[in-house]
Order: structure tokens, then sequence, then C-alpha cells
DNA sequence: CTGAAAGCGCTTACAG
DNA sequence: CTGAAAGCGCTTACAG
């Protein structure tokens, strides 16, 4: 183990100040240029690594920011905070990520440290924000941006339009004149309420088709084929379904495939997230396909620009989205 | 924006000195019941939060330790990262998460950046340890632990005991007279070289089959079912393969299907991580099956243990593992 | 262009 | 059991 070298030591050496040495090592230009040459030189035989705690709290700057998910495990969390990571990284942040499992206590645990570890920003996803991350966040003046989390109080947000992205897979099947399933979640996240029950709705008006509350599925616990929710759907006038977990939509395949049915011939699927399932499936499953290295890679972008100051345009950005058609659904 | 309250703060309101304070956030022992209560109340009244950076600079312990891994999105290193956090925060640390992308120059500059945030630990995984990383660490003194990745140097680790594992599935399709074929990713990494290809060979040793060079399968890049690899691998003698990553497996799996094979009858698969994906695939696919979470979960400990100076009983901890037989292979 | 000094918000011997 | 003071390793006005 080596002894640390500090900035006393740099200076020392370079026979200056520390104050030139910090000025040398943040590039402040005011400094001339053989002074700069002579403490670079030192720096880099004394090999001299400044301790960014002690920058963090007399700068008041940590270059450190939290993510909070809901589950690391899940391949879509996992694209986004890749983006996140990549940008941090580019703009030398570090991130430090913390799976809130959706537990409200474990999550306020967790926000509390990220605030007392003076993280200078936190990108949160999942499902709606707590009140106690909303309070804590705002107390202590820290920058915040949503990714792939829809807002509800004007705090920046980067999404795709589920609205209208439910809508056009909604669409797809109704101009088929199927009955459309519409999988989600709570029904009580604002996810499901404001954009995709919505956005099932319009394309219902569009087509004249009246809106049927017994085709809202609200998929819950036992993460399993044996869900007995799965069954319900097939046994339900549904013909196919747009579906808001690829998890799920695996899930629902192969229920029905154990149930004898035809997929896409008597069933069709369009899941929501294009993880890498979607394409392992038998058949492949169609999907909304979000950018989500892109949400979260812009989400953090946008979070260095508020954290320096900078003018943000747009609060909410909507990425573009497509939708890939596979094997679960016909053309 | 609340102003910021201080230890200082504390210690007016409380009629005590910032020592006092500081003891009592610390559960030092010997303070007073009725000093103790005093501040606790003002503590809570004026809603302190300790600053951890101060902590971290004065204590030179910042309860924050470094995750380096080389793909988030990939679900085998995202399980292991929930065991850690989990342990992690039960422990009071947070984990800084930073993307290898098995770049050498990215790495070197995540390790600087965790060693200039001074983390009181790093976890690695991922194939073989850089130099720079070992020697960072080292001229540190910076705890290092392996989760899910061979050891080099004497470095504590944790793992299944790939050798066994690997020689185990090779050996059940043995026992059925199959050639087997192994496919691994680059035969230099230690993870191959010293675990699973001599694993492969005991097996083959055990049955008193001659060892086949061309039976061992290198993986490499277009990461799609395009891969010609995989059709070579039903162009081989083999009538079996055991495979070291689920995503590998599935594409085989599917390339077999594409190729009017029937799985497990003309082709039989035993992949390694029993990630969620195994089960999506149809047939699903056998699977070694390790415990991830856990093997996570453990590094996180024994780094608590070391970043406390405890004695560490096992530097190589193997985690029990099984084969769990699904459709992929014939009983 | 450069330095002296205060300050960031804590912890930790040391002394009593 | 408690306090005064030094120190952790930097940054940042301020002065020159």
């Amino acid at each position: 183990m080596q002894p640390k070298v500090t900035i006393y030591d740099v200076a020392n050496a370079a026979n200056v100040s520390m104050a030139t040495v910090s000025r040398v090592m943040n590039r402040n230009p005011k400094v001339k240029q053989e002074t700069k040459e002579r403490v670079l030189k030192v720096i880099h035989d004394l090999n001299y690594h400044p301790n960014a705690v002690a920058q963090g709290l007399a700068s008041k700057k940590t270059t450190t920011i939290g993510v909070i998910l809901p589950d690391l495990a899940n391949d879509y969390f996992a694209n986004l905070a890749v983006g996140i990571d990549d940008i941090a990284l580019m703009y030398n942040y570090n991130i430090i990520i913390a799976n809130s499992s959706e537990d409200t206590e474990k999550e306020n645990k967790i926000v509390d440290n990220l605030l007392a570890k003076q993280v200078d920003g936190i990108i949160y996803m999942g499902r709606d924000q707590t009140e106690h991350f909303q309070k804590s966040t705002k107390d202590n003046g820290t920058a915040v941006v949503l990714a792939g989390s829809v807002d509800q109080e004007g705090t920046p947000s980067v999404n795709i339009n589920y609205r209208k992205a439910i809508c056009d897979a909604t669409s797809f099947f109704l101009k088929q004149k199927q009955k459309v399933a519409l999988v989600i979640n709570d029904k009580n996240y604002s996810i499901n309420s404001d954009y995709r029950i919505p956005g099932y709705q319009d394309a219902l008006k569009k087509y004249g088709v009246s809106f049927d509350p017994n085709l809202i599925f609200e998929y819950r616990d036992n993460n399993s084929i044996s869900n007995p929710m799965l069954q319900d759907i097939y046994d339900s006038d549904a013909t196919a379904a747009v579906v808001y977990s690829d998890d799920v939509a695996i899930m629902l395949l192969n229920k029905g495939f154990q149930l004898g049915k035809s997929i896409p011939d008597d069933f069709q699927i369009i899941t929501s997230n294009n993880t890498v399932v979607t394409k392992y499936a038998r058949p492949m499953i169609s999907s909304i396909s979000q950018p989500l290295y892109d949400i979260g890679a812009v989400a953090m972008r946008i979070l260095t620009k508020i954290m320096n100051n900078e003018k943000v345009q747009d609060k909410q950005v909507f990425l573009d989205y497509d939708i890939i058609h596979r094997g679960s659904t016909r053309i």
C-alpha cells in the first residue's frame, strides 16, 4: 500500500501553492504555461490522483448521481441504466444505482442515503414517485429527471408517448376487427390511468368500438405461467392482446401454446418493451419498440444540463417508437 | 430549497459540542442517556441528516463500494448485482455500478474514478482482471472480491465450482454415449482454460472418451442466430452441447429448430446460467443452476468483513449448483 | 498570474 | 461523560 500523495505534496515538489495545483487540475486557463507544465510533470511523476471526497466537500459537487429503479434484474430497466451509465461516464459522473424493489420503505431509505451522499442529481424510474422522494429532493434542491416513467408534477422526463403507442397497437388489431384485450399492471398507476387506458380508448373511439372494461386485465402477483389471469384472457372474448410487459407477454404466449391455441392464428399479441426475450420466444413476439438505451442516455444528458443550470428546452421529451411485427401478429 | 442544517446547528440547539452530536449519531455508548435523548430530539426536530461526504473525508470511510461488471443489460450480471445491492443496503453501503463493456480503456477510467471517490471496496465481475486494476487497488489498499469470476492471484472470490459443474453436465451426456460439444467464449480466459475445458476433459477421462479439440467451439462476435458457429455445431459430430451462456444456448436451440432438428430428440443442450430466458424458450432449456443472487450477496458479505478487518474463513467460496433438466435434455 | 487563508462538515485523539 | 481543537484534502473568493 503506497502512501497517499496529496495536493500538498504536489505543491511542495513543484514549488507552487496548493491553489495553483488546484487550478491546473481544474483546467483554470489563467495559469502560466510554464508553471502549468511544471505542475503537470510533478502530478505525473508522483502519480497524483485528487481525492474526490475532499473535492466534493469543498466544491459542493460530487459528480455522482443516484439512479433509483424498481429492479435491476429487469431487462427494461437494465437497458435504461446502460444508457445512463454511458453518458454519465462521458460527462465524468458516476452513478450509484439502487433497487427500490417498489418497496416504499426501502425506497425512502435509499433516497435518504443518496441525499446524504450529496448526489448532484437523481434519475428516477418506476412507478409513481413517493411523497418522501418528492419532498426530500425538493428540500435539498436536487435535480431530478424521470426516465421511462411518467411525470406527475412537472418533473422533467424522457419517455415514448405511451398513449399514442398503445393507441397504435390497439388500432392495428381493431383494423382487423379483433376484440382487443389490454393487459396492464395496477390500474391506479399514472402510466395506466393517464396513458395506457386512454390510449386504448382513443383507438376504440377511432374505430367506433364501445369500451368493455372486462377487456382490461390487471396482471399481478404470481409471476409464472400458472397465473390464472393468463387463462382468463383466453377465456374472454378477446382475440388479441396489447401487453405492458414482455415477461407477461411471453407467459401469455406460452400459456396459449399450452392451451392448444395457435399464435398468431387464434390469438395475436403485441408487447411493449421489445427486450431481448421477445426474440427468444417462438414465435417471436411483435412489440412496440422503445429506444431504451436512448431514453436513459437522453435522461442523463438532460440531468447534466440541469445540474449545470443550463436551459432545458422541453421538460417532457418523447422519443420515437416503432411497432415491430414478428410472429405473434398477422399482417 | 431548505437551508442545510449541520452538526453545528444541532450542537447549538442542544447545548452540547459537535463532538457529542457526532457521538450520538455514531451510537457511541459513552454518552449520558439524558444528553443522548436531548440531542436525538433536536436531530429529529431540525430534521438533521449528516453530510456523508464530510463524514467520508473525516473518517476515511465512504460506505460506498464500486461494482465493476461487463454488462448490466446481461441478466447474469444484473442478478449478481441485485444480490450485492441488497446486502450492501443491509450493511449501509451504497454501490457505484459501472459497465466496463469489457473495454480495457474504459475499465481503467472506471477504476481511477472509483478509487478517486475513495470507495471502501470493489466487487469485480467479468473476465480476467486487468493489470491496471490489480496494481491500483493494491497500491490503494482497496478491498476486492470477485463475484462469478475466477481468481487469478489469491483475491477472494465467490463462485460455483465451474470445473465440477461442466464435468457433471458433460458426464450426463457421456453416460448416454452422446458426442458432446463444449461451447465457450475465448479459450484464453482463465475461466475457460482453467475450469471449463479441464472440467470437460475430466468427464471424458471418466468415461474413457478421447478428447477431440474440434468439439470445442469458441463463440464470438455476431450475437445472432446467423452466427455461422451455430451452424458449425450442427454440422459437426456432436449430438449434444454444454454451453457457457444462456443467450447462446437459446440461439443454438432456435437454430436447430430452423434446421429442422428436433430438440431434445436429435440434439440436446445444457446451458450454464439458468437465467429467466431458459424458461422462455420452447422447449425450456436445461441448465446448470447457479445461485446468482447468493453469489452476489455472499461476495458483498465477504467484502464487508474485509473492510472491517475481520477474518475471512475461505478465500475461495464455492456455492452449490444444480443441474435442472427441462425440455432440452432427455432423461 | 499566484499565494495565504478561510471554509466545506464532519471525526477523533486528547485532555479533563 | 464531554469539550476544544486539530485535521481530513480539497476549492474559492480575496488580495496583490
